[in-house]
DNA sequence: CGCTCATGTATCTGCCAGATACATTCTGTC
DNA sequence: GACAGAATGTATCTGGCAGATACATGAGCG
């Protein structure tokens, strides 16, 4: 079976916050959640559409081009209960940059060894963003901070042990034969 | 544009260690990358397919319902083009836990927590395959050795950051009422 | 007046996971 | 020796999803 659709529970989660145009939710899901969750536009709209059909989300012209989407109670029931549902797949299935270090030995000398060191550097970039964002959290006094603070620091955790993998796994890279 | 297709240079990769069938390559995706990469048939099949025509594998009959791949050099020349590129999305995109971590105050109180807690479990025995995997490789001199330890290496430290941030937010979570 | 950028809605292509279906061959058990 | 079930093997279908693209309007700026 088609894994359940994870797109209508963010947009459900989203509009607790407050009510939303379908724009101003993908703004909202980069601003918050944006470190660990990302939506398109081809699926936030579709999803809208049948969330606002089941009766979980109403909508609410706002102008001539534009409408406001504000969830239900029954759209506040629903994420309750999808809340306390385990997740379904927890693993990162796919690693682009671990496939290519794993047949590092077929690449040109030094190719891999080079794609090492750019994850390192955007690591660390995004290591000064967490940082700046943890900052931002901790001094403000939001129902929803000690969670958010909690996804960031996730964030902070694998960062901090991938900017470390990448520093051991350059000195083995480079030790043997500059690949 | 869509994403250039990932399958093919999983296989191509793949091929490099010895021919096999289509089967078999699931088989052993699954026995040495699979702790970061995934294959399904309904890739495989299609892939094969298409690097066929491509003439970057050849194919030999094995039995009446049985074909063993092969790479051929067009084969080698293009994975080795590919190893070189930067990875298209090093980020990971969806994390479920993390979003029902986010929206834990609209959860049935505790409910979250033991999604966490849960998780925390799988990540220790994850933690404990990995080790006798480690062990496994270092004792053994194959040439994609270290390569191999090295993408092992990364599911510990992603595992161990993970274990720590679990155990963290636990604390947070508890404390602030059973959420 | 034209340029760019933000706001806003919407569709299309292609990758991919998981489910399913079916045929054959090997292996253990009674 | 017969039979069940697991492993081997090929293949298709559904649906979620990312990224690209298209189009319209209004605001700020040179």
């Amino acid at each position: 079976m088609a894994k359940e659709a994870t797109t209508r529970y963010a947009v459900l989660g989203m509009l607790t916050l407050e009510p939303m145009t379908g724009y101003g939710l993908r703004e909202a899901i980069a601003g918050t959640i944006g470190h660990f969750w990302h939506e398109s536009f081809g699926q936030l709209y579709p999803a809208l559409r049948a969330l606002e059909a089941e009766g979980l989300v109403s909508t609410h012209p706002l102008g001539p081009r534009s409408r406001e989407h504000r969830i239900t109670d029954r759209g506040r029931a629903e994420l309750r209960r999808w809340l306390g549902t385990p997740p379904s797949s927890a693993a990162a299935h796919r690693s682009e940059l671990l496939l290519k270090v794993f047949f590092a030995r077929h690449a040109e000398p030094g190719a891999v060894a080079g794609l090492v060191r750019a994850h390192r550097d955007t690591l660390v970039a995004a290591r000064e963003r967490y940082g700046g964002l943890e900052r931002e959290i901790a001094s403000d006094a939001s129902p929803d901070g000690p969670h958010w603070l909690a996804t960031v620091r996730h964030g902070i955790a694998m960062v901090d042990a991938g900017i470390a993998w990448s520093e051991e796994t350059l000195r083995t890279l480079t030790a043997e034969g500059a690949r």
